[in-house]
DNA sequence: CTGAAAGCGCTTACAG
DNA sequence: CTGAAAGCGCTTACAG
């Protein structure tokens, strides 16, 4: 598209006035809706401005009044469909609430991370919303509070402290589904997936949880470290498989490692469900559909989204009130692997 | 994080000009690295603007100079790992370039599509990134034509036309894919998934082609539409099931569509691959480790908005270049499902 | 109900 | 090599 500007001269808020026989002023009062303009005045500005091919330029006006309209989020693992999810549910209450998205993406890279939030400070965001990389130093939020700008963390938390915070009760979540396959009758029951991380240690505490409460012990042997991701569920099963030939069930990291899970266990012949049983976590759309369709842990990661960029809404609105944390409440969701 | 600015006052290039005892204009071309300044003042000036915790407002800047480092990017089904992939491509490339990406998700809302497109515009976008709504009129090619923004289609063409566009070669894809069905020894290849649309023609076209190529005889029959999602591939694959049940292979739209068939196939028992053949089309890196590996047509989807990207990088450099498009072209990737 | 003026934080000729 | 001045396109008191 071999173009350019049409008219050479971009047209202003002054022209506007011109073309209205009005000041600029007046042209800014009716283009925000002030009622102190008289209905007959805003229509000619209106009319001028559309005769004009008029556009609102923000940024002018956000130097002058200091304001901005935009919103940074950063994700780290957009290949995972859990996050595309939640990045979905943030995206929708943010535009609808008048915001625009500026989003970034930093593969686990800390560096990175920090680059891309400079950048969001520079760029005037009105509000961050950040899954924090692995790794992140707890010092991001002294350094972004310095900074003056509201943040709210969603889905991987940073230790103690008073930010705000969306995510869910990962305990509670895999408690439910150990606990789910321990009633089954399994007496042994394997978890595939993830690695160190705040996250991990709340999900394996759950899995420790489920087994304490039925007076099993806790064996390092039967946990299988593994990238969160579907590769890493194909490797951890196959672990699995070969290390531990007579477990008959796991529950997984995420849904994401349940369907690299599946993919090995189908290579083995092995059958989901009535061979073995295997519980994911999240509840991605994808679990509906898999093959065969996954059991596993609802957090509905879209609803997460929109409470998270609910809970930073609000704190624009109100700098001052206490800390605000949203925590879904994981439910059990029995498909078919177990 | 009940928090508010550090500072009352946010400072500004004119606090370090009287820090570093200089005026503000060399203060601005010190921060831009203008080698008109003597190493020693920038040094002077830098250290004063580190020592106050300057911040550089670059929305201030681009008002003056009207530029801006901003690029708005559309997508609408980011819940299709494709598009997430594509996005994460063309992200890392724009992000590389310096520019920060304005993001929204218009989930086929041709309507919303309008609104966020606007507000970008609005917000000064430097270039714009649009993989186009479903039913998305042509005219949208005029309008933002005549807002003198360069603009880079991607994924979904708008028909003919000089705009800027990258995506794959479709028509090839499922051509190389139905071929391949066919030379397998299978007589009759279904179709499945996907709807009305330019990407749907040009697939369905390379479908026929294959068929024609074989003197085979084109039948509406054995093309079931649904959406290009897992659950339209459930209920795709559901409904050849039961209306071909001697059906033995099928093309699929894409590979989320393929793998909605599979869990349907797998709720019959029906073994993918060995009982019926079944190939994809994008090699989301989903497919690797899918039950079972899905043999699908490979266009490299991250490439893809690497390239997209690198398009319109290529086009705010040169406003009067000719046409730039990149095709992607399609290789076969055989898995386990054909 | 509307206008004139100052200012947001930067950049860009223009001098010297 | 550096400074004084004007200006980017808006908004916001302040008058009237």
């Amino acid at each position: 598209m071999a173009t350019r500007p049409t008219s050479a001269r971009t047209i202003t808020i002054v022209d506007v006035a011109a073309e209205a026989n009005v000041s600029k002023s007046t042209v800014s009062l009716v283009l925000k809706g002030s009622p102190l303009i008289k209905g007959e005045t805003a229509d000619r500005v209106k009319e001028a401005a559309a005769k004009l091919g008029y556009v609102y330029n923000r940024r002018a006006g956000e130097l002058r009044g200091n304001a901005s309209n935009a919103i940074g989020v950063v994700i780290n693992d957009l290949m995972n469909p859990f996050f595309a999810e939640v990045l979905v549910g943030i995206e929708r209450k943010l535009v609808d609430a008048g915001y625009v998205v500026l989003m970034a993406h930093t593969r686990e890279d800390v560096a990175l991370q920090d680059k891309v939030l400079q950048s969001m400070r520079e760029q005037n965001a009105a509000g961050l919303m950040l899954c924090p990389a692995l790794n992140t130093p707890r010092t991001i939020l002294k350094t972004i509070q310095s900074w003056g700008i509201p943040l709210t963390v969603f889905v991987r938390n940073l230790g103690p402290g008073s930010y705000d915070f969306a995510g869910s009760d990962s305990e509670e979540g895999v408690f439910l589904a150990t606990s789910h396959l321990l009633k089954a009758g399994h007496k042994q029951v394997g978890f595939l997936g993830g690695q160190k991380g705040v996250v991990f240690t709340q999900r394996l505490a759950g899995y420790k949880k489920a087994l304490l409460e039925k007076g099993l012990a806790f064996s390092d042997d039967l946990v299988f470290n593994a990238n969160p991701s579907r590769t890493g569920g194909y490797e951890a099963m196959n672990a699995l498989l070969s290390k531990k030939p007579n477990l008959q069930a796991a529950v997984c990291y995420n849904d994401v490692v349940a369907f690299g899970a599946l993919s090995a266990m189908g290579e083995k012949g092995l059958h989901a469900g009535s061979e073995f049983a295997l519980m994911g976590f999240d509840n991605i759309m994808d679990t509906a559909h898999s093959n065969p369709p996954l059991s596993t842990v609802d957090i509905r990661p879209s609803e997460l989204g929109e409470q998270a960029a609910a809970i930073l809404l609000q704190r624009i609105q109100d700098p001052d009130a206490k800390r605000l944390v949203y925590t879904s409440q994981p439910t059990l969701l029995l498909r078919q692997t177990a």
